[in-house]
DNA sequence: TACATATCTGCAAGTCTTTGTAGATATGCA
DNA sequence: TGCATATCTACAAAGACTTGCAGATATGTA
């Protein structure tokens, strides 16, 4: 039972960590290989501080790991498996949205698959 | 590439709700089956109105239903297969935790599978 | 009806997260 | 070295989440 709260607490902290669009988006973005920081910002839209920020925290946590290639940072993700879970909870969105969502949502899981 | 902002933004709301330890030990006790709420917050150790108001935020994003049965409330998931997805998980906490916790891991597993 | 039990809701305080901005650092090249 | 490019970090403001507590509601029973 106690190990259940720690466990527990482990998994809801890397929820959290996955638990924002931008990241993934990153991640998904990443699932086929790795890819540097400005490439990543023009192709998510976002500006690069902000996405380095996003970078930092995945990094803190080894979601992804970085490799140095002349002065770009290419990032890639530890476990590329994670990017197929993520995607597979479209399920369970798909279920509780609207019918337009729901062809959004079948859309996108063909991309990210 | 719009479809996948909106898609995204969908699935950081719903990791974002299972982002926290006592809603991840809530699901995976709901995993066998329907309960009443004091029931969970005797086996969670929580106080009732925390309990009460997970309950809240997962209803209202209808991942859980209730049904009356004469004074209690009695809960069950809409979609139980999420259980299993987040414990899932599991295998990605295990990898970046320490060995210890890592054991914690593979315990837990198998009570949540 | 009055009471006890079971659960819910509203609110306020503390805490954590997100985001833009500004400036720091690091690398390659002229 | 000096400059441009690529990325990172620090900080502050705004916003969101968590939690305990107090009180509200709803149900069954005496």
């Amino acid at each position: 039972m106690p190990q259940r709260v720690h466990v527990a607490r482990e998994l809801a902290e890397l929820l959290k960590l996955l638990a924002h669009p931008d990241r993934i988006r990153l991640i998904e973005e990443l699932r086929l290989g790795e890819c540097d920081v400005n490439t990543l910002a023009r192709r998510l839209n976002l500006p690069p501080s902000r996405l380095s920020q996003h970078l930092g925290l995945l990094r803190a946590a080894r979601l992804v790991e970085e490799r140095r290639h002349g002065r770009q940072h290419m990032y890639y993700l530890v476990q590329p498996q994670i990017a197929r879970w993520i995607a597979d909870a479209l399920a369970f969105v798909e279920v509780r949205a609207p019918a337009a969502l729901a062809g959004e949502a079948r859309e996108v899981r063909e991309l990210w698959s």
